[in-house]
DNA sequence: GAAACCGCTGAAAAGGATTACATGAGGCTT
DNA sequence: AAGCCTCATGTAATCCTTTTCAGCGGTTTC
């Protein structure tokens, strides 16, 4: 049996609650906290959490739900809500929904168990409607996808400016037939439809969207499909990170150059981003700051539950790279 | 306050027993369950997971401590592990070491707090030796890196045999001057740095070997600095996926063309592999059945404690892309 | 006919910590 | 010198479950 309180009180010749205090940083003479310490030392003894928590009411444990980890985006915010949660004594636990409601709710009820301080979540677009009635039993705040109606708190991209930025991009390289490919499931994606159909129709385009599931295989079955048309796009933006990736392996695969045939860009900037094909241009988005906000949101929600909740809305940052290079020479001398 | 299982008993008028067998499946006749089921719908209840966990002292938590989740390997394996966990009904705390051995002895007494039934592990070159010495108070599993002396069950890559591969086949394409880049902290690049010195040796070729911190920028820039030299080699193997892409980026600062200059290969397979320049070759790492038999190797220690330390070795597997193309071409009709 | 056994149920102990409350010593005011 | 604070400490209640144990009425075994 591992070693308790009460061993290290015997041996320290204290109550337990002294004890206790040593570690919570209750008054205790310097003599006796010595000699607690050695008592510690000298035991190896840890507190037990399950004890604490049940006792103290706290669990210090937040929750993080997403999609799935190995979505780049969702790695980067799981590190950065990680270190902050570590950084604030509290500990992390990872739930990977799949974007499955069910799975989703399987894991709400167990964040309930674990009696959780809150918890961060990217909510699929199904779930994230049903949430208004459910009043959940601890604070959310979501993240990457915003609630519908100011419920909770949320920090979220402003995915109208991001895509808009990047259909006026394509627009000034000279790109006309712009086609928009959305993932089918989360809302962010039907955030970023809207904004492509703004964006293009304020600058008098034509506009196309096809949704598909949000991976690189699905989205490059998606454009071999609408290249075989006859009538090409001579531009593509993606969704996100995948399904760029998705995008850009057809290209290859149809032996299409970027940008001089068809011009590229997505969502997020990874390590290599910059080295795919002539380099992709992307929509970075502020991960670390998204993190941290959502964490800070949460902080407060705790102390003051009353308080409306807040949707906080950061802005990409476009990164140029030769998937939208310009290609003045073609215009000039066109190639045989 | 949250409903408790008194109330659940109050209100099924049965005993706070009885309410408990229905969870942990103890005879309950067929009526009283449906009492205390229909009771537990009513009131929402929740069993208390500190509270089950301090009473059983099973936590049904494993520990994952990996230097950063956002190394791509790491993050598959996460993924991996959990999915195996939440199948098993434990859950997963995830920690990020940083490759500090201060960190991860903070992981390390965190772990034993929360009483964890066992630490999936991927220690850091300075832990693994001290490690012999403590006794840790719940099972290990090393992953990726393998302890020194089979203390410790543990799956890892054939280090050596993957290496090998590669190195024979960038001779196999024409290569001689083959130079090795290396992380300079982890033990798995010490073991690969062994099975590249043998593979070269063996085959008659000179070796040159460096080590840096394992990410794309110090790769990035060790093989700048090897490249402004006089003799350029004419092949580079990176320990690592991240490093990989450092030595990629190297390339095209350059100016230098893959494979006909320089061939170049790594580690790890990931969706973007196949589209960074002309294609990564790489060893692919089994990491589905890595994270599985890692998972397989902690549930049979449980069983039986006092068995020998199991050591697993996976192989590799070689994917050939442009950037090792044999490059027929140039040797037979020199460029201009 | 006593003993053993059955399947189900409830009372109560136990698990390891925190914390409200009580206590006692010492120092200060008046 | 009586009264009152303050401070450090100990006692015991408490958090919510699981689990041991005993008891129940009724059957089976010897």
């Amino acid at each position: 049996m591992a070693v308790s309180i009460k061993d290290v009180a015997q041996r320290a010749n204290v109550s337990v609650a002294t004890v206790s205090r040593v570690f919570g940083n209750g008054p205790v003479s310097p003599e006796l906290r010595e000699r607690v310490e050695k008592a510690i030392a000298a035991t190896g003894y840890r507190p037990n959490l399950s004890a604490r928590r049940l006792r103290s009411q706290h669990s210090q444990t937040i929750g993080l739900m997403v999609a799935d980890i190995r979505s780049p985006f969702f790695t980067a915010l799981s590190r950065v809500v990680e270190d902050e949660a570590y950084h604030a004594g509290m500990r992390v636990i990872l739930c990977n929904t799949d974007e499955s409601a069910e799975r989703e709710a399987m894991y709400l009820g167990l964040m309930e168990e674990e009696r959780v301080t809150g918890v961060i979540w990217a909510p699929t677009r199904g779930t994230i409607e049903r949430l208004a009635d459910d009043d959940l039993p601890f604070p959310v705040v979501l993240v990457d996808r915003g609630g519908p109606v100011g419920r909770h708190d949320s920090v979220v991209l402003d995915n109208h400016q991001a895509i808009a930025t990047l259909v006026r991009h394509l627009h000034t390289i000279g790109r006309s037939r712009i086609v928009g490919l959305f993932g089918n499931v989360s809302s962010t994606a039907v955030d970023r439809h809207l904004g492509y159909l703004a964006a293009t129709a304020s600058l008098g385009l034509s506009s196309e969207a096809f949704f598909v599931a949000p991976n690189a295989e699905a989205a490059e079955r998606e454009i071999l499909k609408v290249f075989s048309r006859p009538d090409r796009p001579d531009g593509v933006i993606a969704s996100s990170n995948l399904m760029l990736l998705g995008v850009a392996k057809a290209m290859r695969r149809l032996g299409l150059r970027t940008p001089e045939d068809v011009a590229i860009a997505g969502f997020d900037n990874e390590t290599w981003s910059e080295l795919v094909g002539p380099g992709l241009t992307v929509i970075e988005q502020p991960v670390g700051d998204i993190g941290r906000m959502a964490m800070t949101l949460l902080f407060d929600r705790l102390k003051t539950p009353k308080a409306p909740a807040r949707k906080v809305m950061l802005s990409g940052k476009l990164i140029v790279r030769g998937s939208t290079a310009p290609v003045t020479g073609l215009v000039d001398e066109p190639v045989e």
